[in-house]
DNA sequence: TTATATACGATTAAATTAGTCGTATATAAT
DNA sequence: ATTATATACGACTAATTTAATCGTATATAA
């Protein structure tokens, strides 16, 4: 549990990298050689990112990424939700109604645990990581 | 990513129910059925629990689980390791070396995520989210 | 025109989590 | 003593999630 998955783990490298070099383009096949990171997930993940305007991509020879906004700017748990979806400890946080249990006495627990999670993560910016 | 699995959540509604009914010892079928919990699967988070003296247990007849030490004498932290194992957003933090990434750039920023999150679960107890 | 690079959907493989089954042991009640 | 009830624990199977691969389209610099 709590566990961060590979694509976050692989778009933390690569925004470091991005931002240890601030001029240039980095393609998908430079980092993902430099640090063995499968080639199609780091693709993704950076389509990803790109989507969301946290980093810039130039497609065509020469091309690749470089990180658009400052990384002061990007809270951990944006990141980590233009990747993985909502900030949600346990599913029924978000679904309207818990189906799983007839009787539920910890939704007030699990909220609090929750909005703690992402209280954390949103006062943790990129660069502060970085 | 940082859900928490249905052991913690059987674990949370247990304990919730055994503070709530302090007196009284509570048997895992009746807390089964009460919750629409798997028996299988609450009886060996409540051993778990028992083992590391969380709860106290009574075999037999009319046996069962009652809380043992008071839920503010325990952090979530502890709840979740008793369960899950160490409080690890990514592997490599307790592994000697990293075994995946030939070049790893964000050996520090993991584990300032992972000690913000250890953190922010050592400073919650039971009884804050009860 | 060609080689390089991003964009994106579909599929397969691997790992983790959830749930089941079987058996042993302790003990209160009869 | 015997029986029914309850915890203890290991092995196994099923389901879900995550990781990785494959194929194809599009843009663009050289």
């Amino acid at each position: 549990m709590l566990k961060i998955t590979k694509k976050v783990e692989y778009a933390l490298i690569a925004i470091k990298h991005l931002s240890e070099n601030p001029k240039k383009l980095s393609s998908v096949s430079d980092m993902s050689t430099t640090y063995g990171i499968p080639r199609e997930i780091l693709a993704k993940t950076m389509q990803a990112l790109a989507k969301e305007n946290i980093v810039e991509s130039v497609k065509g020879p020469q091309g690749g990424y470089r990180n658009k906004n400052k990384t002061s700017d990007i809270s951990l748990n944006k990141f980590f939700e233009v990747l993985e979806g909502p900030t949600a400890i346990m599913d029924c946080y978000f679904e309207s109604g818990c189906n799983h249990l007839s009787s539920c006495n910890i939704k007030t627990p699990i909220k609090k645990i929750n909005d703690s999670v992402r209280d954390l993560f949103n006062n943790i910016t990129l660069a502060d990581i970085s």
